[in-house]
Order: structure tokens, then C-alpha cells, then sequence
RNA sequence: GUCCGGUUCGUCUAGGGGUUAGGACACCGCCCUUUCACGGCGGCAACACGGGUUCAAAUCCCGUACCGGAUACCA
């Protein structure tokens, strides 16, 4: 039998990380067996779901690369199917009328309302006490035909228990006196979430179900229904949860913006990186690798290596540094810096272009740069020191600025010191547009702690002009060196001094590759433009 | 309350009778360097507690504590 496992998110907000991990062990399972991975949108909660809600998940869905192999399902579409069944068990004497009064919502804190109900009862509460329960089929009918209004509720034995080996948590078992008579269909004929998801899943073919952890008791319930039902079970695996710092789930209400995946992916996250980082949260191959490909994912993937215990999700409100996961920025980095550049290049295209700081020249086919580039070979991925290992690549002389040889090795340049991909428009602006802002700090470090290099800086911006304005002299990194080694002489004082000077004037930052390099990359012309300016010792 | 589950460095984790308890992130130091958040080297740092079984327990058993989940005519 193939392998049909489903996502099942509610519509009730953006696409959260725990639900994201829960989407991507699906899909890694059902490749590894080599079945369907389906998404089925749960929106029988007409008050709750939204529209929006579901575009916000489908869109996150894809972002992350997790996309259904068939048509998604709507549950509330099934709504029919749902009451049919629940009739069929009233038929069949497996389900009854429950002709209690519906209690009123206490939306306030329905929670602690259980809470305080279920203590109130001191656990000894009886389960099978509800008066409707053994009513005539007689009396039921009529009444029911009177109009009373009823729930329908499931009859669960009084004795014995469910069992199920759980793929993650082992035997799981329950005794039935433990699980209430539960609702299957509400009293306004609305079907209820434990009955709808056992009718789609026999409806889907769903052979595994893999899901959050707060779904184990539900697994029991579920179960109860597709005995009744006479429908074979699928085998299921509930996953540890994603936990807050200081231990709490990780939820939507309580900490904002940080659950949601869309703010990975405006913060300039590659999705490849995430998925890498939250493959780990709660699961591991029991090896010391930590940068796994989607194929290697893949490849080791089992319920086996699935935790019992909850992972956190560390980062610190209010830190800037710190903003999410330490260790999910680390992985972000390491795969912009280490990634084929072939591949890293069109989410630097994307970033740029929404910046307007791309030009059409960048698209330009030809030289040679370009070309060895493009044939790097991705599947082999600690490729930065494969790239700047390779003559050919780094030994061509400078292509002319602005051109998209400039462009690939610019990127190629600035890459490896950078977290996101926003860090391209941002910190690296200077590369891209005359029109860049100037760090406050780096200002003060590097210029206005040496007054002198008010008048230096123009100073050297006239010796290069001098140097290499009449094109007799390579404006490389060799020749540079010797015009600025010469001044700082001349000036008797340090090479630094005059490198991070012209660092905070060429780019606005204080940290980068190689000044020498900076200058070869920024060219001759706008290198003497920026010495000269005095716009950020103002 | 009851049921279920958990507890190895700050965090993610490896290890499941004999290990100097390993790795990664973060942090700190040194090196490289004109700077740097790259890179290299090194450091700090953990088996929740109490009993038992055993020649030997982080590892197996029992208990305690603490944490989490569940306990709806929500999903």
C-alpha cells in the first residue's frame, strides 16, 4: 500500500513554524516511502477560519517547498459526508440523541473553565452518566421529530481500552472510562473536528498520521470512531512540540510575529535554511552533521529519530541580535555563504530588484566569469572555497563595474560575511547605488577619531587620480597598495587608519572584505567620488 | 484533579551498562588581518533528585520533584 500522509491546518492565522515543522516530517516521510504528501484545510470553524488565512498558509507552503502532490481538500466541502456518518452510527446504535440543553459559551477562558470543571469532579467523575444515554430509540425518534434540538454524541464501552503503537511514543493505551461520550455532531448539525477528521482521513486514504503531540488524546477518540465506523485505522506518530523560552508553546497570541514563517521570509531567510534548521527541532540522524540537503533529509528521515521531548525555540524578545534562533541565523549564513553562487544569485537578483538597486546590465550574458559560474557544479555544496580555490575565477582581471561579471563576483565578495539576504540591499548598498547611508558608529570609529583624514582621504583620492587616471596603471589591488602604502608614509601614520577611513567613506560600514579589494571592486571613478565627498563628516 | 509524555552544557543535540560524556550554535581567548560578524586553533559549560539492580548506572527498575500536553456541542 502507498504511503498517503496529509498537513491539516486551520485556517485561523498565518502558517505557524510548529505546523510548518509538522508539514515538512510529513513530506520527508512520504518521500522517504515514496508516497503522497496532501494538505487538507481545516475550516469548519466557520467563525474562525479566513480566507486569508488559507492563501497566507498555501503561500508559506510554497515558500518552504513543501507543496501537495493532489488537489487540496476543504473540509467544510465534506460537511455532508460528516453528518452521514454520524447518522449512519445513530442508526446502528453506536451514537445517541443527547438532548441536554446546549451550555452556553464561556469563550472568556474556555480553557481554565475545563480546567476548573475537570477539578471540580476530583477524577471521579463518571463518563457514562448522561441521561439520554440509554433512551428508547422510541422516545429519541419522537422527540427528535418533535424538534428538539440534540447533539450526537458516540457510545463508548464502559469497559476496556484503546491502544495504538504511536510511531514516535511507542504503545500508547487509554481506558475507555477515561474518554467521555464524545460529540460528533453538534446540536445545530454542525460536525465536529474528531468526526470530520477520521471521516476525511478514510476519505483521503491516509495511511500515516503525523502530527503535533497535542493531538495523543484526540488519537484515542479518533480511533473509537473508526472501530464504530468499521473503517481500518491508519498507523499514527505524534511530534514533540516547539516550546517558547522558559518552556510554554510556542503560540500565535503570546509571541507575534516570531511563530509565523512569513517573517522568516521577509527577514530575507532562504528557505532552504530553515527547512534545514527546523528538520533539527526534534529530530536528529544520530550523527554530527548539521547542513543537510532536502535529498539527505530525505535519504535519513525516520520516525525513530523523532524526540519525545519538546525542543525551544530560543531567541530573545527585544534583542536586535537576537531576534529569533541563534543557531537558525548561524545556518541562514552558513548556506548564503557556502551555497553554489549559481543558486544564491537569483534570490540576490530578487532582493536587489525589490530595492531598486538592479541593474539590467546584471542580466547580460557572456564573459567568462559568467560562464564558469553558471557550470559550477551545485550539487557540491562547501563551494565557496571551491569558487574563491579557482583561479579561473578570481584570477580574471576586473570586470568593468557594473557589468554582470561585476555584479556575480561582487556578490561572491560580500557574501561571506552576511546573515540574510536583506543583508545585500542593506550593509552591502554601497556596492549597488551612490545613494547609501553612513553608520553613525563606523563614522565615529574610523573618521571623526582622526580629524585629519577630513583633508587625507581627498588627498588620496587625488593620488589615485593621479595614479591611474590616465589608464597607464591597473587600478588592482597591487598597485593600490602601493599608492596607499606610499601616503600612509607620507603621512606617517598607520595603514589602518587610512583603510578603515576610506572603508566608512567607500561603503558606510565598518566591517567587509579586504579594503583593497573594496577600492578594485567600487572602481576608480567612484573611489575618488566617495573620498572626496564630505557628506558624512557632516 | 485525572490521563499521557518529558528531563544530557544557556540552546539544538550525540551517546542507551565500562566514554577524559562527543558535536553544533551562542559566549570567551589566541592566531590571521588595515577593520570585521569570514577562516584557523583553543577554552568555558551538562547527565533533575533520591533509592535500588549490578563488579560497574548518564544508560535498567522504582519513587520524588519540576516542566509540558490533553481533558469543549474549539480545531
Amino acid at each position: 500500500m502507498t504511503v498517503r500522509v496529509r498537513f491539516a491546518p486551520s485556517p485561523t492565522g498565518y502558517l505557524h513554524v510548529g505546523a510548518t515543522r509538522s508539514a515538512l516530517f510529513n513530506y520527508l516521510y512520504a518521500r522517504k516511502k515514496g508516497g503522497k504528501f496532501l494538505l487538507r484545510i481545516e475550516d469548519t470553524d466557520l467563525a474562525r477560519s479566513t480566507d486569508e488565512s488559507t492563501r497566507s498558509i498555501l503561500e508559506g507552503l510554497a515558500w518552504i517547498g513543501l507543496e501537495p502532490d493532489e488537489a487540496i481538500v476543504f473540509q467544510s466541502n465534506n460537511a455532508d459526508k460528516h453528518r452521514a456518518a454520524a447518522k449512519q452510527l445513530l442508526d446502528e446504535g453506536k451514537a445517541y440523541r443527547d438532548f441536554t440543553p446546549k451550555a452556553a459559551p464561556n469563550n472568556a477562558n474556555v480553557k481554565d473553565a475545563i480546567k476548573d470543571r475537570a477539578r471540580a469532579a476530583q477524577g471521579v467523575k463518571n463518563m457514562r452518566d448522561n441521561e439520554y444515554r440509554e433512551l428508547s430509540k422510541e422516545e429519541s425518534d419522537a422527540r427528535a421529530a418533535a424538534g428538539e434540538p440534540f447533539a450526537i454524541r458516540l457510545k463508548v464501552s464502559e469497559i476496556g481500552k484503546t491502544s495504538f503503537e504511536d510511531g514516535v511514543f511507542g504503545l500508547q493505551e487509554r481506558q475507555y472510562a477515561e474518554t467521555e461520550d464524545l460529540v460528533l455532531l453538534r446540536s445545530d448539525g454542525h460536525p465536529l473536528y474528531n468526526l470530520a477528521v477520521v471521516c476525511d482521513d478514510i476519505e483521503m486514504e491516509i495511511t500515516d498520521v503525523i502530527r503535533g503531540q497535542d493531538h495523543l488524546t484526540n488519537t484515542h477518540k479518533q480511533i473509537l470512531i473508526y472501530e464504530a465506523l468499521g473503517a481500518a485505522k491508519p498507523n499514527f506518530a505524534h511530534l514533540p512540540l516547539i516550546l517558547a523560552p522558559g518552556g510554554k508553546k510556542l503560540s500565535k497570541r503570546i509571541h507575534g510575529e516570531i511563530v509565523s514563517l512569513t517573517t522568516y521570509r521577509d527577514a530575507g531567510f532562504l528557505a532552504a535554511a530553515f527547512r534545514n534548521f527546523l528538520a533539527l527541532m526534534g529530530w536528529s540522524a544520530g550523527e554530527e552533521q548539521e547542513i543537510y540537503s532536502l535529498d539527505e533529509l530525505i535519504g535519513k528521515f525516520s520516525l525513530a529519530g523523532v524526540h519525545r521531548s519538546s525542543a525551544i525555540f530560543n531567541y530573545e524578545p527585544g534583542n536586535p541580535k537576537r531576534w529569533t534562533d541563534d543557531k537558525l541565523i548561524w545556518m541562514n549564513a552558513e548556506y548564503i555563504r557556502t551555497m553554489p553562487l549559481a543558486q544564491l544569485l537569483p534570490f540576490v537578483k530578487t532582493e536587489l530588484k525589490a530595492n531598486k538597486l538592479w541593474r539590467d546590465e546584471y542580466d547580460e550574458e557572456g564573459a567568462a566569469l559568467t560562464s564558469t559560474i553558471d557550470s559550477t557544479d551545485s550539487q557540491a555544496f562547501q563551494s565557496h572555497t571551491e569558487i574563491a580555490d579557482r583561479p579561473e575565477a578570481i584570477a580574471l582581471d576586473l570586470p568593468e563595474i557594473g557589468s554582470r561579471d561585476w555584479n556575480v563576483k561582487t556578490v561572491d565578495l560580500i557574501r561571506t560575511r552576511f546573515f540574510t539576504l536583506k543583508d545585500f540591499s542593506g550593509q552591502g548598498r554601497a556596492y549597488f547605488s551612490e545613494d547609501f547611508d553612513f553608520d553613525p558608529a563606523a563614522v565615529d570609529k574610523n573618521l571623526r577619531k582622526f580629524p585629519d583624514l577630513q583633508h587625507w582621504l581627498p588627498e588620496l583620492a587625488d593620488r589615485f587620480e593621479a595614479a591611474f587616471g590616465d589608464g597607464s596603471r591597473v587600478f588592482n589591488e597591487v598597485n593600490i597598495e602601493d599608492v596607499v602604502k606610499a601616503f600612509t608614509e607620507e603621512k606617517t601614520t598607520k595603514l589602518g587608519v587610512i583603510m578603515n577611513g576610506a572603508r566608512a567613506l567607500l561603503t558606510g560600514v565598518a566591517v567587509g572584505p579586504s579594503m583593497l579589494t573594496v577600492f578594485e571592486i567600487i572602481g576608480l571613478e567612484r573611489t575618488i567620488m566617495r573620498l572626496k565627498s564630505q557628506v558624512a563628516w557632516n
